[in-house]
Parts: structure tokens; sequence; C-alpha cells
DNA sequence: CCCCAAATTATTTTT
DNA sequence: TAATTTGGGG
């Protein structure tokens, strides 16, 4: 968040308003630490007592507030560190209070141990009272991976169809469940009906029981597994309503059900207990601070049923994640929830300017369910830039139209990392990377592939779970046979059953197994390899560096091995993964400290040093701040998504507005806005019209730009000059020639070559080194050289006016030009000549398709086309074609097959 | 166990 | 269209 500017003096404010802000520990002088804060912030800092809400625009110094709030009470010693709870959602918002606070108060935040996620407080009461839901408190966190596995598993248990009912389906409805709070008895009757033949009640009742068979706990179960404890056990709970004095919460229009329950069990004393409460003067400290502030801030607090010093800051405009269950709904009724709330409004905004303020806030106020705020800047500046709204004739183009106006801001010195592109979803973000690494243009995705998530890591940590947990099943089952060491589908089954019968985990099942005679010789001493290793290791555990001991595992498991024999394109980056899995631990004492740390974290940070534009999706960009932001795709359907609008009616398009808030308060210098007429969903071309939310925006904070205006050479136009006669020229003198259809078949047919393909490409090799990068396919390297040749075959086109002078931009936004260009709905779009076909040229030129020949060393056959062959299960045939070992050979009585070389004898 | 062809399915994603 | 997952066959 931005720590701009401060606060003018307190002029302005009213005589309560500046008594309370003066009002200090001491007499008179205010802390330094307040004395940057505007008075509302101040306010929401200082009011410590009783229920606050503090609604937080964007901009407004929301987590400035909440970590001054937490210095405050600290440093006013009202209570000690270890008496402060305090959420946030994610990890990097926790990690990054953690480091502010710090910064204010000193070592003290090393004794902030309630200072979290939600998911990691929950952990940390799940693991001390572990027992009382059937589990040990060393119980292991399972991922979606796992998860999805485990069910598959009990589907096929019920004799159900998994096809039918698969398991990632399960696993969703089952998270929808748990976001709400719902256990098996709880969940409604239809949504039970719903799955599995109906008995979707009694698969989530399984799924459970053999959670706690494995010792195991999902996501969900972090936070059920609490409520049910807290809930059931009120001297737990009072044990833990006299150790928090203060709750915060940030992002509060963030929290689900499940999550809001948590919460208002230890935010909620009820009446009678708080007779057993006296004052709390067990803990050491009085309830009234040293300063003799009043336990609660008279002109607010009304005296309701809740007496815990909860403080909640949010932003209802900034909720995003209602499709994951968060229900903005908390946050609009806290008032109720508890009654006499002091709510703050925040709306002095010190990161964008007054138009991009005007613009948003324009927007937002179209949204019927909010508490309503306006943001507003001190800030203006008649320099400032209006936001931007371009139109451009198909997504391509859109990105070489950014990609230049980014080269340009960056000859004009700006950095590419003060620049993101925020799409609505991520297919939209590859035509920007392919266009971004043909230009040569560093970037970086944000979001996407997680480091934690990949295959070897997985495989990695599930050596290593199984060290720690014996009876780890899931990661055992994921590792016997990998690398493969010839235990099929038979001997797993076999250690199955053997297991089940016993009610013993597999590893234990694993060694008594190889003491039978049950299994083939081969399995048998595989298994039993297996074992040894893992007796072996986990005898190490206690007495070697657990980094030495995790390089041993994979290396004697031979999973190094399988990666080091692998000869794929992947297989280096995976081995550097590896190497950084090891690296990573090293700041973990022990081994199931990492352990727990992966799999909440889920994720390795990186720091990022390299200038580079960035690529994400809007729900990423929550948060973060950016001097110039592109905002593409805003088109009916795709912004907002047509999914939204069908499945969540009124409240999903505001969901969708509220997104397209948060995109435009994530600029602080300049907005860009960009719509096209074409686009191109699951492989169709379909004409698009402008989202409606381009309509709902402020023309005086608004300018329309005519895309080529500003860099093509031929002058800014008005608003609608033109328009509509371009447009026509566009619609009706471009030739079917130049239909990428048309274009497309003429590169298949081999016509044209490129001739430029060595321009230098710059990003991270293999992802392994940041996540940031995102992590490059094996395929990627094809794909680039692809486009590389692509552009190198426009080069001389670009320079020309482009299609995008024709882009029909006619005036009104909202009409639907492109609705009516007279072709079919299907139908590529035409495009005028110029991008990569030159009308003067005489033809198309554009080159597609892979450039780098699949120059596999192919073998020669020893067959000829015409040679007579047999073939033990075809019969006799004559070779038709010849592909180095495979023939293509029509059999006289089987017909055409294609078979290898080594199966066919010559006759 | 590996390879290929057919089938499937295409928001947003943290913990 | 294109990426990914699956099933059949070698």
């Amino acid at each position: 968040m931005s720590d701009s500017p401060n606060s003018p003096p307190a002029k302005g404010l009213s005589i309560s308003q500046r008594a309370m802000a003066a009002r200090g520990p001491a007499a008179g002088a205010a802390p330094d630490y307040l004395a940057g804060l505007n008075p509302e912030q101040r306010l929401a800092v200082e009011t410590t007592e009783g229920p606050v809400l503090v609604l937080a625009g964007a901009g407004t110094g929301k987590t400035r507030v909440l970590t001054t709030r937490i210095a405050h009470i600290l440093a006013t010693g009202r209570a000690y560190p270890s008496q402060i709870l305090a959420v946030t959602f994610t990890n990097k918002a926790a990690r990054e209070m953690k480091t502010r606070i710090g910064l204010l108060v000193g070592e003290a935040v090393e004794g902030m141990p309630w200072l979290g996620t939600f998911h990691s407080i929950g952990v940390k009461i799940l693991r001390r009272h572990a027992e009382l839901v059937g589990l040990k408190s060393n119980f292991t966190i399972l991922d979606t991976d796992d998860q999805i596995r485990l069910i598959k598993q009990l589907i096929q248990a019920e004799n159900l169809d998994d096809k039918r009912w698969p398991a990632r389906t399960f696993a969703n409805l089952m998270d929808g469940w748990k976001n709400k709070g719902l256990t098996p008895e709880k969940i409604p009757e239809g949504d039970a009906r719903a799955f599995a033949n109906g008995r979707g009640r009694e698969l989530y009742r399984a799924y459970q029981d053999r959670l706690v068979q494995l010792n195991a706990a999902d996501f969900g179960d972090l936070l059920l597994h609490p409520i049910r404890i807290l809930s059931e056990h009120k001297d737990i709970l009072a044990d833990y309503h006299r150790r928090f004095r203060y709750i915060l919460v940030d992002e509060y229009q963030d929290t689900n059900v499940a999550q809001y329950l948590w919460l208002r069990l230890l935010a909620q004393r009820p009446k009678t207990e708080r007779s057993t409460l006296p004052g709390d003067t067990t803990q050491g400290r009085t309830a009234v601070a040293p300063d003799g502030t009043p336990p609660r801030s008279e002109p607010l607090g009304g005296g309701g049923g809740s007496e815990v010093n909860v403080c909640c800051v949010g932003d209802d405009d900034q909720s995003i994640y209602g499709w994951r269950g968060a229900e903005v709904d908390n946050i609009l009724r806290f008032e109720k929830d508890f009654p006499g709330a002091a709510v703050v409004r925040l709306e002095r905004n010190y990161r964008s300017t007054a138009h991009i303020l005007g613009a948003a806030g324009h927007l937002i106020a179209h949204n019927e369910d909010r508490l309503g705020k306006t943001l507003f800047t001190e800030k203006s500046d008649p320099e400032d830039e209006k936001v931007t709204v371009t139109a451009a004739w198909d997504s391509e183009e859109e990105a070489r139209a950014v990609g230049e106006e980014i080269e340009q801001l960056q000859r004009k010195g700006h950095l590419l990392n003060d620049m993101a592109i925020l799409v609505r979803a991520s297919f939209q973000m590859r035509e920007f990377e392919d266009r971004f690494v043909t230009l040569g243009l560093n970037y970086r995705v944000i979001g996407g592939p997680r480091f934690y998530e990949r295959l070897e890591i997985r495989d990695a940590m599930a050596y290593l779970r199984c060290i720690c947990q014996p009876a780890d099943d899931l990661a055992f089952e994921r590792i016997v046979n990998t690398p493969k060491r010839g235990l099929g589908d038979a001997a797993i089954r076999l250690l199955h059953d053997f297991a089940r019968a016993r009610g013993i985990p597999l590893l234990a099942a694993a060694a008594e197994l190889v003491t039978t005679d049950e299994l083939k010789p081969k399995p048998r001493a595989a298994l039993a390899e297996v074992v040894a290793n893992f007796t072996r290791w986990s005898d190490q555990l206690s007495t070697m560096r657990h980094t030495d001991l995790a390089e041993m595992v994979l290396d004697e498991s031979g999973y190094t091995g399988m990666w080091q024999n692998d000869r794929s394109a992947e297989a280096p980056g995976r081995l550097e993964n590896l190497k950084e899995l090891v690296r990573s631990m090293d700041e973990y004492e022990s081994l199931p400290s990492f352990l727990e740390h992966v799999a909440l974290v889920m994720d390795a940070e990186h720091a990022e040093e390299l200038d580079a534009v960035s690529i994400m999706t809007l729900h990423s960009a929550k948060g973060l701040e950016f001097e110039t932001v592109f905002l593409p795709g805003w088109e009916e359907g795709l912004f907002p998504h047509q999914r939204s609008l069908d499945e969540g009616g009124r409240s999903g398009l505001e969901e969708e507005r509220r997104l397209a808030y948060v995109g435009l308060t994530r600029g602080k210098k300049r907005v860009k806005l960009w719509f096209v007429s074409n686009r191109r969903i699951h492989g169709l071309w379909q004409s698009t019209i402008p989202s409606r939310f381009l309509d709902e925006l402020p023309e005086e904070h608004v300018d329309v730009i005519e895309a080529s205006s500003s860099y093509g050479g031929y002058g800014a136009r008005g608003f609608g000059d033109y328009g509509a006669s371009r447009w026509d020229q566009n619609a009706f003198s471009a030739s079917s020639y130049q239909t990428p259809g048309w274009r497309r078949a003429q590169a298949a047919s081999g016509g044209a070559h490129a001739s430029h393909k060595d321009r230098t490409v710059s990003y991270d090799e293999n992802g392994a080194t940041g996540q940031n990068l995102r992590a490059r396919r094996p395929d990627a390297a094809s794909r680039a050289d692809r486009y590389i040749a692509r552009d190198g075959g426009a080069a001389g086109a670009e320079r020309e006016p482009t299609a995008f002078d024709r882009s029909g931009f006619a005036g009104r936004l909202t009409e639907p030009f492109s609705a009516s260009h007279g072709r079919g709905r299907n139908e590529p779009p035409r495009k005028g000549a110029g991008l990569y076909s030159s009308a003067r040229n005489g033809g198309p030129r554009e080159i597609s398709g892979e450039l780098v020949a699949k120059s596999v060393a192919v073998e020669e056959s020893r067959f000829g086309v015409g040679d007579r062959v047999f073939h033990l299960k075809f019969g006799n045939g004559t070779v038709a074609v010849v592909e180095g070992n495979k023939l293509t050979v029509d059999f006289d009585k089987a017909g055409q097959k294609r078979v290898l070389d080594g199966f066919v004898d010559a006759i």
C-alpha cells in the first residue's frame, strides 16, 4: 500500500477530533508513529476499544492503519504481542504486516505469534487440540492433488463410475461446503443428492473418516476443525477469549462463512461469559490504558453484546472472490453482528490521480449493494492524463498497440517495472506474451503455476512426507513406483488389500508383505528395497541435517537419477527445481516445519530484480499498484464475463464491476483501457461489442483515443471524427484473401519462409529461479520461434499504417458496430491490409507453423514402398509409406495400418 | 511401459 | 483453435 504523502496538519477537523488526535500516551505530543496519519486513519488507529469497522478504499493506506494500530496497541501497553490476533488472507499480506510492524516497534514482532493467515492460525489452534477431532498433533495437510486422488479412490470404492462423477467436481463441491462451514450432517439435502447417485453425503463422510485414518486435514478442515473445537469446548473457547485482547482482520470483504464463524466465535463473547472475566487482570495488564483512554470511544460505541476489541478492515467495493465462497455480506452486516461498532471510512486516496479516481468512482457507483464511499485526492495536476479508451480490431492488434505504447513509455524513461497489463482471463495473456517475445520486451507473468505445485517438487515432497509421517499413505502411493521399480497395478492392489485387511498404513503393510511370498519375486525385491530405504532414512531423521537427508533421499531413491536419464526438454529444469527445493529447506530448522511451510504457503519467494512489465489477472492484481496500467479486453462477454452474468445474475455483474474498479484503482498515473471488435474464442472468431463498463465511465475523466493517432504519425483525431467513414472503408475494402483462414491455408501449403529468426528473446529459461517469470513449458521455445518468424515476415509491414488505423471506432462506444460488418458470425474478421500481409506486395506473407524442424535423427527403415511384409496380427500386406522406422502398410485383410518397422518381417 | 489418436473442454485462485 | 486428458494398441 502506498506510504505516500502524509496528511496535512490537522486542519479542517472538528475540535473533538483534534482533541482526540492529540491525546497521546503521555500528555500532549503524539508518538511519532502516529505523526504521518490523516485524521481518519488516526481515528481508526486510536479507536482501540470496541468493535471497529474500517472501510478502507483502494489506496487509502489500509495496511498502514492496520500496522500502526497494532503498534499503537503495543506501544501504549494495552496488550502484549501474544495477546493480539491478526489475520490476513495471504501469506504475502501477513509477511508485509510483520515487516512493517517490525519497522514501527522494533523487534517486538517476533513475539507476535498470532499474526498470520486464517489457515496458518487455524493450523496452530488445531495442532494444540487435534485429539479433540480425532487427529494427532502431527497431522499432515493435504494439497489439492492428494485430495483428488483420495476422492477418486473413494468413488471407486463405492463402485461409482469415476467418469460420470469426477473426483475434481466433488472436490470443488466439498470445498464449497467447507467454505460454508458445513459438516456432512449439515449439507443441504439437494446438494447431497446431486452427486454420486445421491450418495454425496456418504461420500463426504467417508472422505472425512479417511482423513482421520490418514491423520490428515485438508485446507477446509484447518478452519472447520477449529470451529468445531471452539464451539464444542467452552473452556477452550474461554481460554482463547482470555488470550486475545485485540483481534484484527484484514480484507474482511473476502471472508467466507467458515472464516466468519471462526472469527465470531473468537470475537463475540457471550454475555454470560463476560461476568466470568472480570477485567482480565489475570493477564498482568489492565484493560484501561496507562493514558487513561476510556475503554470505548464515546461518540461511537453504543454498548452492545460483544466485548472483544475487534477491528475489521476491508473494502466492499473490492470484494472479488464471491465465486470462491467469500461473502460480501459479512462486511455489509458488520454493524449488526457487532452492535455499536464504530465505522471509520478512509476515502482519502494517496495513490491515483483525480481522473483515475473519478473514473473508478463513477463506475462503482453503478453497484447497488455497497456501503458507499467516494475516494478523493488532494493531488491535482493539470498535466494529469485522463483515463484512455482505445479500440483495436482484434486481440493481436491490441497486443501490438499496447506493446508499442509500452516501448514508447520506456523510451521516455519509464521503468517497465512500473507498468502492468491486467487481464480478465488468463488466456488473454498469451497474445501479450507472444508479442513481447517478438519485441524482446521483458515481461513477467504473475500467478500461474506455482513452485510447490510442480510435479517434481510434489514427488520429492512425498518422499519427505513418508519419512516424517510413515502413515502418510497418499504420499507413499505417489512414490512407491516413482521412479519406476516394476511395482505395477497388480502389486499395488495386493499391497492395498493387505493393508486394509490389517488396518495398517501402506508402508507398514509393505514391510510385512515382503516377508511373505504373496508377491512375485521381482516386485517383492523392489518393494523390500523401498521399505529398507525408508527405514534407513527414518532412522537418520534425528541424526542428520534435514537438507543433507533430503539430498540423500532424492539420490538413493533414484529420483534424481530418473530425471538425469530423462532426455526431454524439461528435465534439466526439473533438476534445477529440485536443487532449489533443497536450498530453500535450509531456512527451516527441521523437516516437519518445512513441510508445514510448504503445505500452507505453496509458493517460493524470489527477489525479482529485472526490469519487466507485469502481466497478470485482475484478481491477482488486488493490493498492487503501478504507475501505468493497461486494461485490455473490455468487451461484453469477456468483461463482464458471460459466465458471471449467467450464473451470478445481478450480483455476478456487480462483482465484475468491482473487478473493473479494482483494475482502475491499481493505476497511479495512467490507466489505459482497450477493447477489440473481434476476438477469437475457442477457435471461433466472434464479433464483440464494447463492455458496458466503458459506458459507465464519466466523460470528463476519459479520453477516447483513436488507436493509431498517438504513434502512427497521423495526428490525433477527436472523438468521433471520421469514425464511421473509416469503418466503412475497413468493412468493405478488405479482400477475402486477407482473412486469417486464407492466410492459414497459404501458410499450410508451405508458401513462405521466415528470414529473421534471430531476435533476442529474454526470459528466464525454465522458471526455476523465480515464480514470477512464468515457467517455460517445453513447447515454449518453439512457440516463441514461431512468432519471431512471423514478426520477421511482417517487419516491413509494421511501419505502414496498420489496420489499427481503421479500427472502426465509430464515435459512440456502445454502438455495436462490429456486429454489422456484413459477415457471418463465425467467419474470421477481415482485417485491413498491412499487418501481416501487404496488398502492395501482392499477397499475404504470413508465416506460421513450426520453423524448427523436428529433426530427430530418423532411423532408416529396412523396407521400401511396395515391399511385401508379414505382420503377426494383421497378416500379409504391402508397404505404402515409409517414415523413418514407421511404416504404413496396406494389409490384405486388415486394411491400412501404421506399424513399427520392427513388428513386420519381409516375405 | 510408451506412443499416438481421439475425446474433451476450455473464468477468476488462495490456503 | 489448442492444450490437455484418456484409452487403445504395439
